[in-house]
DNA sequence: AGGGGAGTAGTTTTT
DNA sequence: CTACTCCCCT
């Protein structure tokens, strides 16, 4: 399989991709422009090194962002040089340095069965905190200190050496927040506590472990004897401190990245690592990819005029040989809803007319809540699509839920999975009740655990007995885990515990949709166990793995669909058909970005991104008027639209048919209508029976109501329901327990019913 | 202890 | 508008 003819890979190359691949010795920085071959040129690096430099897979740690990336760059090189790829170091930061951290952990006083923990774990201790120690929780908001904490681990700053900062202490002090440095300590002394460690502290650590323990970091500097580094632009301090760490010995580093796509500052990453990347290392040799392979002239050319306007960047010219291509399209709308028509409808007419399938179609805007208009205009041109984006997999509270059960088994010092579960199907165990056992906790200087065993000490009657009950089941589990494999354990603890049991109850569509959920969850584990490339087959491997998993591997239905979602879940991504929304001021520009230059810069960054993701159209959309928080605000077009060089752009004056149809007496063509005409056009079209329900539907059943059989159910059919009143079925899909209807109610407008459950009674 | 009604805040988010 | 939190009532 890695029998390739001599570097065959290599003759694919242009000059300037040649160069980055073949010349693998010293500090290098690759500039890739957007659709340059960014990754090609990665992975054929790394396999160059295999190939023709036969450095062994475990001398190279190549560090990525997303496991999506590291998945596929490590894909494409078991390609070319075969199943050895399997060998490198290759992973997210996170993952990676988890990985030493493990191995290392006794060095910083952990154990390697330390727990991770997410956002919301970190957010949820923070709260504790912030109430424990009676301070003002619209002040100290879990998200604000969170953001604070984070932001200074990003700087490896610790908490010893911020709260003896004068400039910190002054700044949080004028922030009105000066108890902001005792949070981050006791923060951090109950992570340490609880054999825990936040994904900041997963960077932050490694750099201690490094700091403190030389011949750790030694060790490290030796084995691996190549870095490569991928997304450059968005690394942090922390990652780039390690990575120069590491790279110090054998100066073997090289970063791939582009400075104009820069988007991820509000996490922490600096974009100054990578346009001083050059002052720490003289000898570097920079290569720029300027070539793009992906889009047309126009887009390639109209994004070079946006990303001009930007002060602090890198020079280079991206440059196409591509066709011309058509030209930009600009869409006015009057509201968000007609934007969401006109969109819907213009890819219709496409598809139409140049027989193009859904999957070549995104939609991308600036924040999440724009979705709902184009979903519902997609929903009624019936046109398949799909949202990425959202609460992930493994953040929905069932999942978590039961994963913090797993994490408590296994680590009886999780005080956060403890706070969540101790209650959780409910089992009379009120804050009031755990309010004592911390007291005792804290006074006895004990662990949460040792108390729970004998609660009945604490807080007397019910509730120290039921605790006690929960001490018993924990243990339980614990003999489970230890007996039985993961899979069995888990299936366990998920029944025991009554969660299955609870959620089993909920009949609601949520409900059932949770529970399946779980048993998703159950079959991961089944899968996992039953991987004969894994090694580790230990529930604690499981949840390692877990921790740092999104929600990018459970590849949904391949159905092809046009897809929507945020710029920033855009990166790295390409569609022949691109529309962006809300092309408008303080929305795109971001109203929470004006404020200084940095910003403004990243927030133009931030479109040059999606622009760039388009490979032969690009449309841009704007409404005058949206509703923001519930209220109509009017719109102004955002000042990116006037930073496109206008050579590339052409306006539309495309109206909706729909408003025709609709509402007659109404002009259809919105050409430019005044702003109260705008009002009433919007507040008309809200009233619209279809659209949604503004007060929730009041309905006295029939004498005698009595659900029908629905098995019968089909399309067209007219059906009464207990509380949503008359209406008619519409799209029936889904068999056995799954089958839904969808039915458009009078009063009530369109909901979706499992019929199982639904008391329908056909009229 | 826990459910339900009122009140309030509200970007983006690879790990 | 919606998702989440708080508080009051049972």
């Amino acid at each position: 399989m890695a029998e390739k003819t001599n570097a065959s890979y290599l003759e694919s190359l242009n000059p300037p991709q040649y160069e980055a691949v073949v010349n693998t010795e010293g500090p290098t920085m690759i500039i890739a422009g957007a659709g340059s071959g960014k990754t090609r040129v990665l992975t054929y690096r790394i396999a160059h090194l295999m190939h023709a430099h036969n450095v062994d897979p475990f001398h190279i740690m190549a560090l990525t962002f997303t496991n999506k990336a590291s998945r596929e760059m490590r894909e494409r090189i078991e390609s070319v040089v075969g199943t050895d790829a399997r060998n490198l170091w290759m992973g997210t930061f996170h993952a990676v340095f988890a990985r030493i951290l493990r191995a290392e952990a006794t060095h910083l006083g952990y154990t390697s069965q330390f727990t991770i923990y997410d956002t919301d774990d970190a957010k949820s201790l923070i709260k504790t905190i912030v109430k424990e120690l009676n301070l003002d929780d619209k002040l100290y908001k879990a998200n604000v200190v969170y953001n604070r904490i984070s932001a200074a681990k990003n700087r490896l700053v610790s908490w010893q050496e911020y709260t003896t900062n004068p400039v910190y202490m002054e700044d949080d002090t004028t922030n009105m927040r000066p108890e902001m440095g005792r949070l981050y300590r006791i923060y951090s002394q109950r992570c340490f506590k609880a054999n825990a460690m936040d994904f900041d502290d997963l960077l932050f650590n490694t750099n201690v472990l490094f700091q403190t323990h030389p011949d750790v970091l030694n060790k490290y500097q030796h084995r691996f004897h190549y870095l490569l580094i991928d997304e450059f632009q968005d690394t942090n301090i922390s990652q780039y401190m390690i990575a120069r760490k590491l790279a110090a010995v054998r100066q073997n580093i090289c970063v791939v990245g582009d400075d104009a796509q820069s988007i991820y500052a509000f996490r922490g990453a600096d974009i100054q690592n990578i346009l001083n990347f050059e002052r720490d290392y003289p000898e570097l040799s920079t290569i720029k990819l300027e070539q793009n392979y992906r889009s047309t002239q126009t887009i390639v050319k109209a994004a070079n005029s946006i990303i001009l306007k930007n002060k602090a960047q890198l020079k280079k010219s991206v440059w196409t040989a591509n066709e011309d291509g058509e030209l930009i399209e600009l869409i006015k709308a009057t509201s968000d809803n007609e934007e969401g028509k006109l969109v819907a409808s213009s890819i219709f007419e496409m598809k139409m007319q140049q027989h193009l399938g859904n999957g070549e179609f995104a939609i991308l805007y600036r924040t999440n809540s724009q979705s709902r208009a184009m979903e519902e205009a997609l929903r009624r041109m019936n046109i398949k699509y799909r949202v990425v984006g959202g609460v992930s997999f493994y953040q929905r509270k069932e999942i978590k839920d039961l994963i913090a059960y797993v994490r408590f088994v296994l680590n009886h010092e999780d005080e956060t999975s403890l706070r969540r579960i101790i209650n959780q199907p409910k089992r009379g165990i009120g804050p009031g009740t755990i309010e004592k056992l911390v007291v005792a906790a804290n006074e006895q200087d004990k662990s949460l655990w040792d108390i729970l065993q004998h609660a009945s000490d604490v807080t007397g009657g019910r509730g120290g007995h039921q605790v006690e009950e929960f001490a018993t089941l924990i243990k339980s589990f614990k003999l489970a885990v230890e007996k039985k494999d993961a899979f069995e354990a888990v299936s366990q603890i998920a029944k025991n515990s009554g969660l299955l049991k609870e959620l089993y109850e909920d009949k609601t569509v949520e409900g059932l949709n949770r529970y399946e959920n779980v048993q998703e969850l159950l079959n991961a584990i089944k899968e996992f166990t039953e991987n004969p490339e894994r090694e580790d087959k230990s529930l604690s491997a499981f949840l390692q793995d877990v921790a740092l998993l999104t929600d990018e591997d459970r590849s949904n239905d391949t159905e092809e669909a046009v897809t929507l979602m945020t710029v920033h879940m855009a990166k790295g991504l390409e569609f022949p058909y691109v529309y962006i929304v809300g092309m408008e001021e303080e929305l795109f520009p971001s109203q929470m970005m004006l404020g200084s230059r940095e910003d403004l810069e990243e927030e133009r960054r931030l479109f040059y991104v999606a622009i760039t993701r388009a490979k032969k159209k690009l449309h841009l959309t704007y409404a005058l008027n949206r509703y923001r928080f519930g209220r109509l605000k009017i719109c102004e077009p955002s000042r990116f639209l006037k930073e496109v060089d206008p050579a590339f752009i052409q306006m539309n004056s495309r109206h909706s048919n729909y408003e025709a149809q609709t509402r007659p007496g109404i002009p259809a063509r919105s050409s430019t209508p005044d702003s109260s005409y705008a009002k009433n056009f919007v507040k008309n079209n809200r009233i619209n029976p279809a659209s949604r329900s503004i007060v929730p539907p009041k309905h006295t059943p029939s004498t005698g109501f009595k659900a029908s059989d629905t098995s019968q159910l089909v399309s067209g059919m007219r059906v009464e329901h207990e509380k949503f009143g008359f209406g008619t079925v519409g799209q029936i899909d889904g068999t056995g327990p799954n089958r839904k209807a969808k039915v458009l109610f009078e009063k009530a407008g369109e909901k979706t019913l499992l019929l199982a459950f639904a008391k329908l009674r056909i009229m």
